[in-house]
DNA sequence: ACCAAGCCATGAACAAATTTCACGGAAAGC
DNA sequence: GCTTTCCGTGAAATTTGTTCATGGCTTGGT
């Protein structure tokens, strides 16, 4: 009915002050302005000006029509800019999904400069998962997964970014802190902290006690990386971190790392995204930058 | 470039959840919808959505798209609902504009009614105008004006909606008040009290005092005709107003009204409004509450 | 595993709209 | 009074929008 285009030749003859000039401003004659305000003007079945002498003069529902054009058309153009931006990959938000507690402060450093290089683009970061991540990745609730294990999956490109070796942590008075490396036997009279998630998920039983077949005397969870060290600090226990992680927290806690086993316990870091989403720019841009962030 | 069918399309998708439905909804076919689309993503080098087994699924620019339609597809529905409601004279701003103080009191009784019966029609009165009434009715400034000295002009329609007698108001104790009647030689030792205007636009000068070659001892003007009347309460002039209105006052103040002359002074209120806003509803109903209103 | 149903895309044909062209009339300026 | 500047109108031309017919892909049932 009332359609933008009706509101482009209001607003133009409004500023202009004649339909003719409106018409070149809008690169249309003055006669096709004036068959579609006719036309409109039959639909809506009142005039929208009326001729006075040679200029026209807007009657009430004119000046009606006139405000909904000078709110909506800002609108209008607005909207198709933000579009061509985001069809340009200049902008859009990327919802980043973790599930690795530690590699949250290590997608700190990448978030910092990513923002700073792609200022129009927003980036959320979300922990919790009702399907997994996987899940929130295929039920578009995050756009890019950060996980240590991937799970290859037809539609979904993962790829390694960080590598790094897990470590046990220790406080530096521990009996165990002068060597270079732990046997799972060694741990069985200690108390173990772990971030709050299911066993199968923490490489410190699955890659490391299970298959020695033993265990720590005790399993305590804390939810944050902080509380958890100081715990250790203090004597309270031992757990297993990233080393980037532990060689951050260690200049100002009395803390140490150990290998885990004689080889240690190399990992990776991944970032998985749907393959459908490979080709926009600001993704493709966020894993490029998390590849080449290096912890000096 | 995006135009109102495509914002119609993207709602009626959303909420219908396909395109099939969409278009059932909006009375087109499946086809119809997907070439708009099509174009659209063209124009803007974007898809709105991707196709994601048997369903759409809406990409960031879509969801803008999407917000977009949903912001302003309901003020354009309110829009045309307005103006249709404009077109029927069933809305709209009645501007009154008033050449004569006491007229006031006059319009005050006519309003009420009317915004009763007129419930989405608003009514403003204005007083001071730059070029005269007549100016401000042709400017567009106002859309009636209220006058008891219609100027014919083309282009303006006057019409008389209310007869009354100007009177004198002496004080109940004053020598004059035992009679019917004043000449204006009685009055040329009294104090005249008169609105602040110009004397030819005072009756009581023009059509009084000037054609017997006489006039007042001395003249006083006030703003307001409640103070005007206190002083006239009190002693301290006399003064010249509708006898409808003297009556009203003379209820609870010791007034007294006398005929101008042997024939007193008959005046008509005449509303005038411009030719081409004849038709209009609200504006006529006006005119014709206007002329039944009594004075009970 | 296959079939039927549901949904969307596409190209060609057709219908409808928008736009232009050409002209006329009315007001305003010189 | 003449010229210029506007706007309105109808018919023709052009562009746009819609439908029809069809094909491909996915999903759910048997």
């Amino acid at each position: 009915m009332i359609e933008r285009n009706h509101l482009e030749i209001l607003r133009a003859t409004e500023r202009q002050g004649s339909l003719t000039a409106a018409a070149e401003q809008l690169h249309l004659t003055q006669s096709a302005l004036s068959h579609a305000m006719r036309k409109l003007e039959q639909q809506l079945g009142t005039p929208v000006w009326t001729r006075e002498g040679r200029q026209l003069r807007f009657t009430q529902a004119g000046e009606q029509l006139l405000g909904l054009a000078n709110r909506l058309l800002p609108q209008f153009e607005h909207a198709e800019m933000l579009v061509r931006q985001i069809a340009r990959g200049q902008r859009g938000s990327l919802r980043v999904g973790m599930e690795c507690h530690p590699c949250y402060q290590w997608l700190l450093k990448v978030v910092g400069p990513y923002l700073q290089q792609w200022p129009d683009v927003d980036v959320d970061v979300k922990q919790e998962f009702q399907f997994g991540g996987m899940g929130a990745l295929f039920g578009h609730d995050i756009d890019l997964l950060v996980t240590p294990d991937p799970l290859h999956r037809p539609g979904v490109l993962f790829e390694p970014v960080f590598d790094y070796e897990q470590v046990l942590v220790v406080p530096v008075g521990h009996t165990l802190a002068g060597n270079e490396w732990v046997e799972p036997e060694q741990l069985e009279r200690e108390t173990l902290i772990t971030y709050p998630v299911a066993a199968e998920r923490l490489d410190i039983f699955t890659r490391f006690f299970l298959p020695a077949h033993c265990s720590p005397a005790r399993h305590k969870t804390i939810e944050t990386t902080d509380i958890m060290l100081q715990m250790v600090a203090a004597g309270r226990g031992i757990t297993a971190l990233p080393r980037w992680l532990v060689d951050e927290y260690a200049r100002t806690m009395p803390i140490k790392a150990l290998r885990l086993g004689r080889e240690g316990m190399p990992k990776q870091i991944f970032l998985g995204c749907r393959e459908r989403d490979e080709s926009l720019d600001y993704l493709a841009a966020f894993i490029r930058l998390a590849r080449e962030v290096r912890w000096s």
